[in-house]
DNA sequence: CATTTAACTTGCGAATTGCAAGTAAGTATT
DNA sequence: AATACTTACTTGCAATTCGCAAGTTAAATG
């Protein structure tokens, strides 16, 4: 007997079943974030940011990345070997989301960087600012 | 020879770690969305809900989530059958969480519930508000 | 030209997931 | 009070995904 395909079933286009689809595992949030708290743009840096990511899942995340539209690829133009990895449109508008989360977990974890959770908890927009600013002129 | 234990390693306690910890994965996060916008409160809804949740892998979603402290249980007074999850203050603080997500895939994808995302843009903190007070009376 | 670097891919065992089928305790029905 | 039905799970197993180590390929560097 044929057996049908596993996975999950689709479900219906209700709010956050999109967002989820895109981000909702163990890794395509923290390299959204690397990309806009550390800088991190090739796939070298990403590696070493969170060390722990296995090479194999880290290109399938940045795959799926870019198939949603979250970030771009382009070649760097001074060395043929590296692929510049850029967060789109719709990649930095996942900042406020980014934003909430350090903050939740800020009020409520231990959580290191609490000069960056000041920052962001002072002025959230001004740290929104900043990271389109970042990212237009890259 | 004695295989080490596979999983991720441990990272550092940057920004987002512990959140992705928590609700990095396909389920967790709708689960609550479930509890702070349809109301569920039993297992029953949640599976009724988004019909595609396996019931062990709710069960196993439910009890981290009561680990992590973002709901509890307590079982229902007029039903022994029942138990009830509710949100703690700490699951109640995800709300501007799951509010920016809801907008950012409104922005970018198509969702379904326009009316919810009208109201979220129009005024994220009356909505707020409106989820705080629906669980403060539970 | 040999070595190094960057960005991957491949193979495989281990962990996680999904599905169907239980089970146990409480409630409703007859 | 016996039977059926709900509710909230657990169990077993196959399928999928993950983590890790070890390649591979193309481009840069010495």
């Amino acid at each position: 007997m044929v057996r049908k395909k596993a996975g999950p079933k689709p479900r219906s286009g209700c709010p956050l079943n999109a967002s989820v689809e895109m981000l909702g595992d163990r890794w395509s949030l923290l390299i959204i974030r690397d990309m806009m708290l550390q800088g991190a743009r090739t796939y070298k840096t990403f590696l070493e940011c969170y060390e722990g990511i296995a090479t194999n899942i880290l290109a399938d995340r940045l795959r799926k990345l870019v198939a949603y539209g979250i970030i771009t690829t382009e070649p760097d133009p001074s060395d043929g070997r590296k692929v510049i990895y850029l967060l789109t449109k719709k990649g930095i508008d996942l900042a406020p989301v980014l934003t909430e989360m350090v903050l939740w977990a800020a009020a409520h974890e231990d959580t290191g960087n609490q000069a960056l959770v000041r920052q962001m908890r002072a002025d959230k927009e001004n740290f929104l600012a900043g990271v389109r600013q970042r990212w237009a002129a890259g």
